[in-house]
DNA sequence: GCCAGCTGTTGAACATGTTCAAAAGATCGA
DNA sequence: TCGATCTTTTGAACATGTTCAACAGCTGGC
């Protein structure tokens, strides 16, 4: 069995069946893009890509690791067009929306069948899952991400709190991803307006960590967090 | 096809085909408890129950359903076991975690395989979602329980806060079932680590909205939520 | 009693994800 | 070149959720 790797999806092809499996997982993204994906059927991927059922199961161990694929594909889209837009702004709640959006942008043309995808998410078997041990690289890829809106910004926080933040701005993210799936609303109108509220009042409940009241809670909080991750 | 209720459910059988509606549920319930979801066909339900396939298609038109019924007849037991703390106890914090708490207890025989039931929560076109019009009916009785909850306690909130507040722990709620699905830990230490660690902290925020700074914030958060319920 | 129509039941047929034993090709050392 | 071994490819077979046309049973009106 051939090995998967991120490295593989965004060099070129080298070796020989690689050319088949990227023939495949292009030909499954666009029938899952046209068709969605429950109706899209893996024998109508291989007789697209010219390759029999058996061939696609070679490459993708099934048809939601081609799911899969898509969404490594996804993240490193993302992550390009975050570090453009980090790159021209320091102020928190600009990076934070920037990267929020520039989400949406990137995944737009499959909001219609990312469902079926993050309908994994709760699945705590399926490697596919976001929390899992398996999906553990793109998570961290991701959640670097949120370090970098975080570390280049004028942000000033209690160390502790900013240590947690990326990865409760990933779970943030989770969350809008989640209303995303759901969101029908014209040019995701909704889910826009979920990010650009919702972010400043996450600036400011960041900022009111000065107080000594909001402060004691806080670290508890970061506390409870530590103690979970285990 | 015969008429899905709450009622029917909780009702012992009168019409003729109830009889085998509650047959075939209770049958899948078990089956789906000692072998797990995935591995459970309708054919063995079928066989199990002495019925045919298509007859168990007839009750429920699918294997999702089934699923759905479960969920149903675990809430009405929820409701039950919530009535009987809430009768006991005027403190907020001691009324939240035992409704929180006394739904693992009632979930507890499910655990294994609930995983398969929210894994539906993110798709958007299934009618089983938490979020979709059809289990409105379902929410509504819980998001009631949290309403419960909050009126009969102690907690002095803003008005406007208060209302809101149901909704938000439902909320709250779904996210420690996301968590408890992943939760394979020994007796789930973690999940009720996570009530009992959340809980206080959840109240010691809601009566920080006293300090302006907060309550400012707490307001914004309230409109926000308004304007996307839309 | 008996027909009409509704309710309940059946199992074979279908659709589709997945597996697998076999074959075909590629590679490389002797 | 030849054979051994590894990689790639094939398509038929399988498992299982789901559909459907047919049939059976019951009920109420005449």
């Amino acid at each position: 069995m051939p090995v998967t790797t991120l490295a593989a999806m965004t060099d070129s092809a080298t070796a020989k069946g690689e050319q088949t499996r990227e023939l495949i997982l292009s030909t499954a993204l666009r029938l899952f893009r046209e068709q969605g994906y429950g109706k899209t059927t893996m024998r109508a991927i291989a007789a697209e890509a010219g390759v029999s059922v058996g061939n696609a199961y070679y490459y993708y161990s099934s048809k939601e690791h081609l799911m899969q694929a898509y969404y490594d594909h996804l993240q490193v889209q993302h992550r390009e067009a975050a570090v453009e837009i980090l790159a021209g702004e320091k102020a928190f709640t600009k990076r934070l929306t920037g990267v929020l959006v520039s989400w949406l942008e990137v995944s737009a043309p499959y909001h219609e069948f990312a469902g079926t995808f993050f309908k994994t998410a709760a699945e705590p078997k399926s490697p596919l899952s976001p929390f899992s041990e398996q999906s553990r690289p793109a998570r961290e890829a991701s959640v670097e991400v949120f370090r970098q809106v975080v570390e280049g910004s004028d942000l000033k926080l209690p160390a502790e709190l900013r240590a947690e933040l990326p990865e409760l701005l990933w779970l943030m993210q989770m969350g809008i991803v989640l209303f995303w799936v759901h969101d029908d609303s014209k040019d995701l109108k909704r889910t826009r307006l979920l990010i650009t509220s919702t972010v400043p009042l996450v600036d400011r409940l960041l900022r009111l960590t000065r107080i000594p009241g909001v402060r004691g809670v806080v670290n508890d909080l970061v506390g409870v967090i530590r103690a979970l991750k285990s």
